[in-house]
DNA sequence: CAGTGGTCTAGACCACTGG
DNA sequence: CAGTGGTCTAGACCACTGG
């Protein structure tokens, strides 16, 4: 049940450099990580729950698409629609956690993310897998450096079904890599070659450990 | 110079599916990708581009707030604050091309992320090159496999600086991993282990191959 | 001081959808 | 039909910041 929810509307103060909706988005995220809010559940109606917190419902509104924008929350119009709390993702720790998602967005005004690599391959078995394509299927495998203002943050191999993204890899990314790896690491065309070729387009010609998932580690 | 910008406002209809915010959206981002705006230009005020337009500064600012998200534009209050647009990214075509990411932004009430590994190991030459550290430097990795509504989107492999982030890994979730790739895909612990241990925490060990971005393609 | 973006209000009409 | 979220209006006051 969420009609209790309006029970529980806080009292808002009105400062600077805390914007109310801002404190509206940080009491309901209180209010379903804590578990008073259940994941299915519906929240009241946005005019019902904007005359509990006393604001306008477009301030209401405005903490709301807050919590979709980060799939806290699913809405759908409608009759019986409304705003209803998502299903917790496995990943969500990840992404919250350390804040480094959370820093890349807020500061993504200087965020961004370098290709290093971008081909189109046949898929591997542990990718295909993954992907649940049959081995050696097209895929896009893009490398890339993500950065906020300057400092690397996380270097990233991602690989997509070529077929379902036809269009992907239409910039000729690839004739940059030496150029970038040159300018930006210092790394000789050989040592690039060395480790940013991409693996062998025949599954038969890859080792074993050519995914670089392989490898025992002893336990 | 963007004052002629006020000049090429268009006229904007009011359709059912095709909201004005988004209109002004697609209008602005056009204007920059066809360079009629250039890097670093300031937009005309808020009010004064709401008043070309005839549309309320609200509006407006949905538009603007949505360029924002997307690091299209950085904004700055302020006396000489403003809209300025921002430096162009690399990847700004693989991010809104296909529709990959906005998609999953879109969807996300399905979008998912399934954690496969997450360790900390030391970073291998190309990694430590990429987030400009010390060979050897403590890095998280993590695997990944992203999903919308059930469909794996596509598998990630990430390397994460471990000093900036130290909290980032204390869920137990190596200990799933095995479940996760029997239930989910089928395959036997033995597969698993031969394609998803992590590469030894000692560089020493690493094959050349480890990193799973080594092999020369014949060309 | 003047102009900026950030926030907030109190309304309105819309398409959609289940009863 | 009634209730939902989505959109839009025409205002208002705020903190901030350079001249």
């Amino acid at each position: 049940m969420t009609a209790e929810l309006l029970g529980r509307a806080p009292e808002l103060s009105r400062h600077r450099g805390h914007p109310v909706h801002a404190q509206i988005e940080r009491w309901l995220m209180d209010e379903i990580t804590a578990g008073r809010v259940a994941a299915g559940d519906r929240l009241p109606g946005e005019r019902e729950l904007a005359a509990a917190l006393h604001v306008s419902r477009m301030t209401l509104r405005q903490a709301l698409d807050g919590l979709a924008r980060r799939g806290v929350l699913i809405r759908t119009p409608g009759r019986s629609g409304g705003a209803f709390v998502a299903e917790p993702r496995i990943d969500c720790d990840l992404t919250g956690l350390a804040g480094f998602t959370e820093q890349m967005r807020r500061a993504h005004r200087r965020a961004g993310a370098e290709v290093l690599a971008a081909h189109t391959v046949d898929a591997e078995p542990p990718v295909a897998a993954a992907l649940r394509l049959p081995t050696g299927a097209p895929v896009h495998e893009v490398v890339r450096v993500r950065s906020a203002d300057g400092t690397a943050l996380a270097l990233e191999r991602s690989w997509l079904p070529a077929e379902a993204l036809p269009g992907l890899l239409t910039h000729p990314l690839t004739d940059r890599l030496y150029e970038l790896l040159d300018e930006r690491y210092g790394l000789a065309p050989h040592t690039a070659v060395e480790y940013l070729e991409p693996v062998s387009a025949d599954p038969r010609r890859g080792s074993p450990h050519a995914l670089g998932v392989a490898r025992h580690r002893p336990t």
